[in-house]
DNA sequence: CTGTTAGCGCTTTCAC
DNA sequence: GTGAAAGCGCTAACAG
C-alpha cells in the first residue's frame, strides 16, 4: 500500500499499526503515523471486510422510514451501535413480504454481519431460516432461535389496558377503529380490547368496531364511519396514536368535543402525542428503547456474547382526552 | 469458485453470465443458471465492489432518523435509488459540524460512490472540498461545483410569504418564534418576516419575536414567553410546524383559540399537520421532492449523465389555524 | 519486532 | 466462446 511506500516498512506492519495487532518499534510506528497523515490514508473497508469475512455493517429492515413510529426505533438502533465501529446499512420492506425477503437477500450480498427486521411481514419461519446464515434480531416477531432474538411487547395487555382504562372511568359503549387486520399488533390489541370488555361484563359489539390502516386518513374515515352508524359511543380506542389523531379531527369537525364529549385512547406515544390538543392519552410503547435494545442484542450475538432481553414494558399514559363519565 | 465447479466452468465464464459482458453458448449458460439456484448463490457484493472500485452504494448524512422533516427527505432518496442498483447508508450527524465530518470519512472509508447529506452545519466550503473525493449532493447548502450539486429552497420567499398571508389578513401585530440561529433555513425565514413586515410598513419589533428549538419543547416555551410579555399580538409564524405543534398546545392551555384569537402559520408542511385541530395552515415544503430529486441528481453524477435541478417551489398551505382578523 | 507470502471472491485482460 | 492468470487492498500465518 502506498502509506508502506512512503514510510519506509511492508504493508504489514502499517496494518499492524492500523489494528494493533503486535508490538511496532516507535520509530517505524512514527514515521507510519506521519505517512497515514501525510497521505491523510483511510483503510479501505470493504478490502478489510472481504478479507476477514465480515463488514462492520448491520442491515436493517424497517417498513416504512416516514413514520414516526419506525424512526424513532431506528433512532435506537443507531445510538446503539453507534461507537461499536458497526454502520448501519437501511433498507425498507414497505410491509411486503416478498420485498421484505428481497431486501434480506441485498443485505446478506453484501455480507452484513447481522440482521435486525423491524416489525414486517416476513412470516416467523422464514425467519428462523434466515438466522441461518445471519445473525437476526426481530423486533415485533415472537420466534427465536440459536441465532436468533425477538423483541415484542405484550400488545394483548396494551389493548386491555387501553380499554381498562376507559372502563375505569366509568365508559361501557367504547369503539374500537383496529388496525391492519394481517398484523399481529392490531389483532393482538383488539383482543386486549375483547378482553377488557369481557371482563367487565360488557357485551362485545361488531358495530362499535371497524378496521382502520394505522394511519391519519384511516382514521378519520373510520371515525366517521362509526359516528353515521349512529350507535351510541363514549370512548374510542384507537389502535395507534396515527388513527387517534385522525379520529381527533372527525371529532371536531362535527362539533364533538374531546374528551368532554367522546373519551379517546390510542396507542405508542408517538413523539408529537404530548403536543395535540389536548395532549393525548395512550399507551406508551418505549420505541426507543427497543430499538437500543435491538442493537444490542445483534452486538451481543455477533460477539457471541450472553445477553438477556428484558421484554420492554407498555405503560398507560394518562394525559388529557380520557375523562370520568358523568 | 462453487457455481463454477457445479457447472464444469471456468469462474470468468460465471462471472460474464452474471454481468452479461459477453456471450456464452447456451448449454454452458443453462448449467450454470442451474447451479446458481441449487447453490443459492448471490454474488459477494464487496469482492466486486474491491475489484471495480465501486461499492454500489449511496451514503447518506442525516440530521435527526427522528425528525419528521428528515425522514420524509430520506423515503424519498429511497424511492429514487429504489432499482439503480444502489443501495443507501444512512447515517447521522446531529446537527454536529465536526461528526458531520467524521461521518463523511466512514462513507468514504466504506468507498460509498456518493454522498447524499441533508442539511446540517458543515460549512459549504468543506463540501466542496469534500466532493473533489466523491460525488456530492447537498440539500440546505447552496454551493455547487463539478462533483457537487445543491438544492435548497427559498427560504426567505417562504418566510416572507407566511407573513404576507397574515397581512393580507388584515394582522398588523404579527408574532415570530425562529429557528436555530445557526441554520440558514432560521435566519432566511426570519429575514423573509421582516421583509414582509417592512413592505407592509409594519415596523419590527424586537419584543415579538423570540427564539425557539424547531422542537414542540421548544414553540411551548417561547409561546408562553411572548404571552407573559404582555405585548398583544394577533398572529403568529412559527419557524417549522413541530414549533407551531407547541405553541397551538400553549395557546390551548390558556384557553386562547386558534384561529379565532390568534392566527397560526407553520412551516414544512409536515404528515401530521392536516390533522391537527384545526388542521395547520403552513408553507409546504416538497421534502419527499426533495429526496427525490437528490437522489436522482445522485445517481445522474455517478453516471456522468447531465442533471438539471429544478430548485423545488415552497408553497403557502392554506388550512384552518389563520383568519382574517375581525 | 518485521518482511514475505498467500489468499479473501470477484472481474478482466490475454491468449487460444 | 472460454480458460488461465493477474490483481483490487488488506490481513494473517510463517519465517526470520
Amino acid at each position: 500500500m502506498e502509506v508502506a511506500e512512503a514510510a519506509g516498512v511492508s504493508a504489514s506492519t502499517v496494518s499492524r499499526i492500523l489494528n494493533g495487532t503486535a508490538r511496532v518499534s516507535a520509530d517505524k510506528r512514527k514515521a507510519v503515523e506521519k505517512a497515514i497523515v501525510d497521505l491523510n490514508f483511510t483503510p479501505n473497508v470493504l478490502a478489510q471486510s472481504l478479507k476477514r469475512g465480515q463488514s462492520k455493517t448491520i442491515g436493517v429492515i424497517t417498513q416504512a422510514v416516514d413514520s414516526p413510529f419506525f424512526t424513532e426505533t431506528l433512532k435506537g438502533i443507531e445510538d446503539g451501535i453507534s461507537g461499536s465501529g458497526f454502520a448501519a446499512l437501511i433498507v425498507s420492506g414497505h410491509w411486503n413480504p416478498d420485498e421484505e425477503a428481497e431486501r434480506v437477500g441485498l443485505l446478506m450480498a453484501r455480507k452484513v454481519d447481522g440482521i435486525i427486521i423491524v416489525s414486517g411481514n416476513i412470516p416467523d419461519d422464514q425467519i428462523v431460516r434466515f438466522s441461518e446464515h445471519v445473525p437476526m434480531v426481530a423486533t415485533g416477531h415472537g420466534c427465536e432461535s440459536d441465532r436468533l432474538r425477538a423483541i415484542r411487547v405484550d400488545n394483548v395487555w396494551g389493548g386491555y389496558r387501553a380499554t381498562k382504562h376507559l372502563i375505569e372511568l366509568g365508559h361501557r359503549q367504547i369503539a374500537h377503529i383496529a388496525g391492519i387486520p394481517t398484523l399481529t399488533d392490531a389483532t393482538d390489541r383488539l383482543a386486549g380490547y375483547k378482553q377488557a370488555l369481557e371482563e367487565a361484563g360488557i357485551p362485545y359489539n361488531d358495530a362499535l368496531v371497524v378496521q382502520g390502516d394505522f394511519r391519519e386518513s384511516g382514521g378519520l374515515l373510520c371515525a366517521n364511519q362509526l359516528l353515521d352508524r349512529g350507535v351510541p359511543f363514549t370512548a374510542l380506542f384507537a389502535a395507534n396514536d396515527q388513527t387517534a389523531y385522525g379520529a381527533r379531527l372527525a371529532f371536531f369537525r362535527r362539533g364533538i368535543r374531546v374528551p368532554d364529549d367522546i373519551s379517546l385512547i390510542g396507542f405508542d406515544d408517538l413523539p408529537g402525542s404530548p403536543y395535540t390538543t389536548p395532549p393525548l392519552t395512550t399507551i406508551r410503547q418505549p420505541v426507543y428503547e427497543i430499538g437500543r435494545m435491538a442493537a444490542a442484542a445483534m452486538l451481543a450475538l455477533i460477539g457471541n456474547k450472553p445477553f438477556k432481553i428484558e421484554p420492554p414494558q407498555l405503560e398507560l399514559t394518562i394525559r388529557e382526552t380520557t375523562r370520568r363519565l358523568r
